[in-house]
DNA sequence: GTCCGCATGTAAGGCGTTACATGATTAA
DNA sequence: TTAATCATGTAACGCCTTACATGCGGAC
């Protein structure tokens, strides 16, 4: 099941990484492939064609502008439409199925939450997380205790090893509030590349 | 006709599921609706598909069978050549590329282990899995300690989930390896269930 | 003057998703 | 008899994957 605003896992991390500043498809690319972000691929087969199915929702422009060479390229921004896109998909509630089917989403959307969202959404989303997951795990631990005298070592341990995903999940989130609620200024910022002039 | 390693991750629990016992498309559907296995889709679609895909590769084999009804219907059961490559495929080592890319595939290949290649295979899985976590995870903590000063805080925040993920894997594998040895009987037996959940 | 990095694409294929379709059996 | 469950599929679609194709610019 699809959300309404339809942004599969890829178009919401292309649509998170635009909104904070310019980016061509080859930047693109090269955050995927250089940093540790979603383990996403980076082929162009899935980059550019992406790229162009959210232009042409109208959640992103693309103009002229030029890297390092002088050569022409295609540069995207966030357009107003995308970034209120961008702002409802990251408002959405936590529900449990997205804690069961789509984490990886979960943690896509906290992390471009800080620039496009306050720091009081953020928290919120957080706490939500936070207990969706802890209904779920006593869920799994229902279930594990019912199973595990006739379940094979195997396949205990393997369940084991994703509730205790779930816990750490749990774990990370509330120390997370705990330094947002620390210093609140410090969740919105939306790139922190400059401070003088750096990338682009 | 597939390449043995070309196991997708749903092929391998379907695999998976039907070397342990005969099963009907419908029991599969069963299993991944009901239990807490591999966040699977049960839909027909993808079932049957897929069920037909590896009996064509000569993995599983249909013959008649009749459930709790007295309705005919298809039961699969495990062929030796599809015995085979799935212990050849349980038993390929683990790479980083694994580690990063198909974390939920290590999980089920696992899962499944104990009935298919003995103790010592399954817990030097085990060893390998950690070390390989082991060596990604230093460098995400490099790129992180790098980077970390530029990066909002909400991504830090995510990529720190991300670690910490990583090196609880890491954790609950050194922990089962001692419980495999502990009782080294244990680690055979069959049956179901992995990681991640359904619905309840 | 050639090789490598920049930069953007297309084509074919695989496979999962949603939705629809069909028919048998059993419980109410 | 009607509804629910059992049981198996197909069709259209979306989107990612792999592989290939192209052309500019700078460096050596």
């Amino acid at each position: 099941m699809k959300q309404e605003t339809g942004l599969s896992t890829l178009s919401l991390a292309i649509l998170g990484l635009v909104s904070q500043r310019p980016l061509t498809g080859y930047d693109v690319r090269k955050v995927f492939a250089t940093t540790p972000m979603g383990h996403f691929s980076s082929s162009p087969g899935a980059i550019y064609p992406a790229l162009k199915r959210i232009e042409d929702a109208g959640w992103v422009r693309g103009r002229a502008g030029q890297g390092k060479t002088h050569r022409q390229r295609m540069l995207y921004e966030i357009t107003p439409h995308g970034l209120e896109v961008l702002k409802q998909h990251l408002s959405q509630p936590v529900t449990r199925d997205d804690v069961i089917w789509h984490l990886d989403d979960l943690m896509m959307r906290f992390a471009f939450m800080g620039g496009v969202i306050g720091c009081e959404g953020t928290v919120r989303f957080l706490q939500d997380f936070a207990s969706q997951i802890d209904g779920y795990v006593m869920v799994l631990r229902g279930y594990l205790s019912s199973v595990k005298d006739i379940m094979p070592p195997c396949g205990r341990l393997a369940m084991e090893n994703g509730i205790q995903g779930y816990e750490m999940n749990a774990q990370w989130a509330r120390r997370a509030i705990k330094e947002l609620q620390g210093n609140p200024q410090q969740a919105d910022g939306t790139t922190h590349v400059s401070r003088r002039g750096r990338k682009e």
